[in-house]
DNA sequence: CATATTGTTCAATATGTACTGAACGAACTG
DNA sequence: CAGTTCGTTCAGTACATATTGAACAATATG
């Protein structure tokens, strides 16, 4: 089934972000950016797993917007280079707070929407609600604490100034 | 769209679970149960959901293995009545802790795969699967917390009887 | 300008699985 | 025993969406 190590990894990280509700490629492009030492090319990546490009662009572009990946722009170089960041838990667990909090607002609303002949539905809605708020404001405050504890990243984008100066 | 606010809750329990990567019905299921006051029958929520009693019946029981529904049998009764646990907070978090752990165990299995010349990526993986462990362990101790804090219930509804095998 | 390379967009397809209907077994009644 | 009622199982279908191929835009080179 797994020729290698690397492909089971992938693999399985690929089935657990899949196991979540996300597109399994996601999962494996992180696994397969986490395994590599230096940035890969979109290219490389679409090779290295077996899928079109088009699907990479698409997730790539994810999982940066989650906060998991990072563009490394060379000077001088048109090519888009792909890394993961260095400590994804932060963001790992950012992205499941900021779905529970959109879950916590929904759910609150509806409980607004019971109008108070309805106390008991509404209590129990709102406490639902404020289940997911909490668990939002749990997991943010965890991550912060996360973030603090790993060596800190500066916000800006990383830039490679390897310039080899052609002749 | 939604008729009523009932439907509205049911249908937006519906659609958080399905992001989630789960059965839409089943959070449809259990929205509808905690909504009601009494205990349902399999054929009232198959009835009040507009869905077949098979998809029901298996739901159900899929709630009822995570430890948010429970049956309540009635002496004398055949029909199965179901209803939502009191406070399904302390379940939801051990499911996810539970999938965390898993996760980590299979993670930390591929970690080993990789020999001490890939020292690397092992590192890598190990951290990677750490990350699931400690998620886990802290989203049990939360659901023990909220337990805790919640009024106890006299019956302990104990899922933890299956020896979890790490094979 | 033409040509080449790279990344994105989008309609069409492939794929997984949620859901259903029908058949079945179990538990009760008369 | 035959006749009901209820829950589960399972093969088949329907449906959502992940994924692709091709067209396109953007950027570079000469």
């Amino acid at each position: 089934m797994h020729d290698t190590t690397d492909e089971k990894f992938i693999e399985t990280i690929g089935l657990i972000w899949q196991a979540e509700g996300n597109p399994r490629i996601a999962g494996q492009i992180l696994a397969c950016l986490i395994l590599s030492d230096d940035p890969r090319s979109l290219s490389e990546i679409a090779e290295t797993l077996g899928v079109s490009k088009a699907s990479v662009s698409t997730n790539v572009r994810m999982l940066e917007a989650r906060g998991l990946t990072e563009k490394v722009s060379r000077v001088g170089q048109r090519i888009d280079l792909w890394k993961a960041v260095p400590h994804p838990q932060g963001a790992t667990l950012r992205a499941m707070s900021q779905r529970f909090r959109r879950n916590a607002d929904r759910i609150t609303e509806i409980a607004h929407d019971f109008g108070p002949e309805a106390r008991g539905k509404q209590d129990k809605v709102a406490q639902f609600g404020d289940f997911y708020r909490s668990s939002a404001d749990f997991l943010e405050q965890w991550a912060d604490q996360l973030d603090k504890a790993a060596p800190a990243r500066t916000t800006a984008p990383h830039i490679e100034d390897e310039t080899e100066n052609h002749g």
